[in-house]
DNA sequence: TGTGTATGCTGGTATAGACAACTATATGCC
DNA sequence: GGCATATAGTTGTCTATACCAGCATACACA
């Protein structure tokens, strides 16, 4: 069943394998799983590693413990993780849509002190700023401006943005954490309802991202406004 | 240090006794806190259960952990818990303002297809329907409907409404777990307007939230029109 | 009939130890 | 000086075991 000489941490293969086992069904929403001690038989494997497991399936919500009585399988989400930091390009294969890019432009220039501030550099620091029309399925999703420090990164070209600036971000041995997102409503003036092919005045959802690395440094705030008409923000929250 | 006779298990005490560090910055952003043997030696505990303790600091994202370097102080959050399940009463009180409230309507009715689909239950059963006005410094700040399954709980009254919800709900013995949340952008229409003394087609953020208990039963369908002008939704997101 | 109580299940907490994988620093050699 | 290598320290993974606390059921007793 499991693989011990594999590389990848037997937690990790177990918690695979629950996955499939709900995913096939063998387990149905609302039914408990085997006990702790039951699959520390199955999968013989200490009850601690079993645990290590069953831990991280219930942190991300597919199991749900209870004292005394056992460990269940959580009702089916409605969609496939809503919640977890997701590029444009991933958010929109995943309602089923052809994501595109129209590059605007892609310019190097001094930060000032609002974007500085948010960003954690200096005023007279550079930042590149680069700006997208994002399609999906071809049509105008949304208008985006995005702009990083130029000196986290002084190798960045167009090219690394419009394939996977994430890929590259985690190349240069960064690690992308957490992420802060102001959410808000808006009219759209005469520049994005020409880009966006809407209505002046048609209703835009903004959104602003300013996300982290592991240690706590921002490197990219990103700008967007969606077309209300085609976009709805989906996210997933918990108590506590 | 710690009290070993406590009922509080060891492990949440050391969670608490690094907090209260970090809190009186005897650790700072961007340092290492002891190393886990340390750690062990300091609370007189077994490896493990620090390892306990400093993986839920961690999960908080409090620390982050750099394999064969140590385990570090993260930056200091831009708002207390930005991400996390509130109210309308407590959202308001972290952005400093003062909640306050206007029932319009409080009654019971059929469901109806789409509603009962949402809330897992039949068309013909029936549901609270709660319409309110939020108010944020006495000012109208959101249009709120809220739909509630009777059968779930059919004691409820307009004072268990208007104090806390949340409150009467665990007190039935129901855990809140999870919420999904749309949010889109729209133009107000005659009613939203005048009930939030705001311009024709001014612009919304509307928010649906959909309200779970941890065993995956929708209790609760909340959908909300804020005034774009004084409203902003804040989130904080992770990777995977 | 009903009501304690014993029993055996569940997950929750904790120990002590082991080895692996990774990182930084120091050491010695060329 | 520069470069490989040893070494000590870190987190990551895993074992085997123990006892506690909550829950459900069966059973004996009043």
């Amino acid at each position: 069943m499991l693989n011990k000489q594999s590389p990848l941490p037997m937690y990790y293969q177990i918690e695979e394998d629950i996955k499939k086992r709900i995913a096939k069904q063998e387990f149905l929403p609302g039914e408990s799983i085997p006990s702790e001690r039951a699959l520390t038989e199955m999968y013989d494997v200490s009850r601690m590693t079993v645990r290590q497991a069953v831990n991280n399936l219930v942190q991300e919500g597919l199991l749900y413990r209870e004292k005394g009585k056992g460990t269940f399988i959580a009702e089916a989400k409605m969609e496939q993780s809503l919640s977890g930091l997701t590029s444009f390009t991933e958010d929109m294969k995943r309602r089923g849509l052809k994501p595109g890019n129209k590059l605007l432009s892609f310019e190097v220039k001094e930060a000032g002190s609002p974007l500085a501030k948010k960003l954690g550099m200096e005023a007279d620091e550079r930042v590149y700023e680069v700006r997208r029309v994002r399609l999906a399925d071809d049509v105008p999703m949304a208008l985006e401006t995005t702009y990083i420090p130029y000196g986290l990164m002084p190798e960045l070209t167009e090219e690394h943005i419009q394939q996977s600036f994430y890929a590259y971000v985690e190349a240069l041995g960064f690690t992308i954490g957490r992420a802060e997102q102001a959410i808000e409503a808006a009219l759209a003036d005469e520049y994005q309802a020409e880009a966006l092919e809407i209505p002046l005045h048609a209703a835009l959802l903004g959104i602003e991202r300013l996300t982290f690395t592991t240690d706590g440094r921002p490197f990219e705030l990103v700008q967007s406004a969606y077309r209300a008409d085609r976009y709805k923000f989906l996210a997933e929250i918990h108590r506590n």
